[in-house]
RNA sequence: GGGUAGGUGGUCCAGCCUGGUAGGAUUCCCGCCUCGGGAGCGGGAGGUCCUGGGUUCAAAUCCCAGCCUACCCA
């Protein structure tokens, strides 16, 4: 499967109408991560992927703290005794941990698991730390991974068995400020999201068998991926009193009485860079958010004979300047003709190439290219900077423009099974009038499931969009009661 | 869970049917030459042929068992 023709083609797999190979090429090529290592789902994070991924969690984590949340780090082992405390969060996560059964070659008498998620052993805590309403809200976060038995076929940072993410958990004393908190952690998603990352998704509320194990009910953000089906990227939770029942998390009320928490999680993995690479790629490869990019610029010397030494100092000069302001550069003076160097570094992404050549010598100039659609521009040495700004900008509203609109245009309504068949089968995602999100309309979906092959995957959070009076569910026939988003799934 | 393919230098693969000195391309290193959209030349480095057992004078190759990985479909 050479896809190789001599040195011809460096990168040119049209993601659209393949994407699994886009995807599984451009992850090795990008160098995201190398899947040489030896054990089924975990892949290892390269550096380039890594600083991907730690731009966002550095942006997440800012936004965490700006919003009260502390940073802590739990152990990765869980006595299993105290994590099958919680009925149906065991039952959601049983049959794909990962145990601990023997310690330098002796069994353990106490079984350990390792985390498969740490609402277990960050409640258990919870319940020393919370003594009174003064300790409340208590809000914490960490970044770390968490281990998951996958038994189905795995995928690349969207389903592998270490999973690298960030999850925060919070106590409340009342309801409603829990639910406060599930608004406010939506704040800092959007954020994160749609101004830095340039990517729009459904935030749907999950229907009632398809939600966190444990939770009263979840709220998710998917993501439309390139191929019609939707990924998961964000999970935000209402867990209620369900876990500090459990672990006795409770606290003193300001009127003497005693109350149980009320509690939140939610959390983001690798899952949100395959979005980022997924959304935003086209069929020459990577194309990153300047906010995300581990290189924002790239400068590429043209180098004549005679001319080698100017253009060099200048490059270097206009490589120092960037620095200066902050602006991940990369001088990229390899031997390698030019050309080459531009398919490259269009392949990995790069959302900016400065040119400087003997012509820009003489004219005092730099030539800046956009590597979303390859235009170049020629500024004076003096408006370098804010001509940059202006491209940044430029390729960041390009972005999320493009991303709004193919989700926009990607949802259609559906009144029949058939018109829903049509729609899945084209890789929209569907809106349907259906009879319920909670478990009397497990049936329906089942059915949609297993005839359709799609998955309903909840209403829309905080919305209006109610069924008119005479709307059927779309399966059963009986009355809709809600709207639901349908579509293919990771 | 079901199906398919596969494991040979860093990477991709040939060799296996018909057993007998592991081969190519690429990558990498050194040197030269070139450079505004994918150049070229010379030299060099690099392999427990997935593991275990069996057959044989002799196994990458044939047989048996196992392990691992990838992709597709519920």
């Amino acid at each position: 499967m050479s896809k190789r023709k001599g040195t011809k083609i460096t990168f040119q797999i049209d993601k659209e109408k393949n994407f699994p190979e886009w995807y599984d090429e451009i992850l090795e090529r990008a160098e995201i991560i190398d899947k040489r290592y030896p054990v089924k789902g975990m892949p290892v994070l390269m550096p380039y992927g890594y600083q991907i991924f730690e731009n966002i969690m550095k942006k997440l984590e800012e936004l965490w703290n700006k919003t009260g949340h502390k940073k802590v780090l739990f152990p990765t082992l869980i006595p299993y005794t105290l994590f099958k405390r919680e009925a149906d969060h065991i039952k959601g996560f049983e049959e794909q941990v990962f145990w601990v059964t023997k310690a330098g070659g002796k069994d353990l008498k106490e079984l350990l698991i390792l985390r498969p998620t740490s609402e277990v052993p960050i409640y258990y805590m919870f319940s020393l730390w919370i003594r009174s309403h003064k300790d409340l809200p208590l809000k914490i976060y960490q970044t770390c991974t968490v281990f998951r038995y996958e038994t189905k076929a795995t995928k690349p940072l969207i389903r592998v068995r270490e999973i690298p993410w960030n999850e925060a958990h919070t106590a409340h004393a009342t309801r409603e400020d829990a639910e406060r908190q599930i608004k406010e952690a939506w704040k800092c998603y959007d954020e994160l999201f749609i101004d830095w990352l340039c990517i729009y998704g459904l935030k749907l509320v999950r229907p009632e068998w398809d939600k966190f194990p444990g939770a009263e009910y979840s709220v998710t953000l998917d993501i439309l991926m390139p191929d019609g089906r939707i990924l998961q990227a964000v999970g935000n939770h209402f867990l209620g009193q369900k876990f500090s029942r459990v672990f006795d998390i409770s606290f003193e009320t300001k009127d003497g009485g005693r109350d149980y928490v009320y509690q939140t999680c939610y959390g983001i993995s690798t899952r949100t860079v395959a979005a980022v690479l997924a959304v935003h790629g086209d069929n020459n490869g990577l194309i990153l958010p300047c906010t995300i990019a581990p290189i924002q610029v790239v400068i590429v010397p043209i180098l004549y004979k005679e001319r080698e030494e100017d253009v060099l100092r200048k490059c270097r000069n206009v490589e120092k300047l960037l620095k200066e302001k902050g602006i991940r550069v990369l001088l990229d003076d390899r031997d390698e003709t030019p050309g080459n160097k531009f398919y490259f570094w269009e392949m990995k992404g790069v959302p900016v190439r400065i040119e400087i050549g003997p012509r820009d010598v003489d004219n005092g100039t730099v030539t800046i290219c956009k590597r979303y659609n390859r235009e170049k521009i020629q500024v004076k040495d003096e408006d370098l900077m804010e001509a940059l700004e202006r491209v940044f900008e430029d390729i960041m509203n390009y972005l999320r423009e493009k991303s709004k609109e193919k989700l926009e245009k990607s949802i259609v309504n559906v009144k029949a099974l058939d018109e829903l068949k049509e729609a899945i089968e084209n890789g929209l995602i569907a809106r349907a009038p259906f009879c319920s999100i909670e478990m009397d309309g497990y049936e329906c979906a089942q059915y949609v499931k297993e005839n359709i092959g799609g998955e309903v995957r909840g209403i829309k959070f905080q919305s209006s969009e109610t069924p008119k009076e005479s709307d059927k569910c779309i399966v059963c026939g009986r009355k809709a009661k809600y709207i639901v988003y349908i579509a293919k799934s990771y």
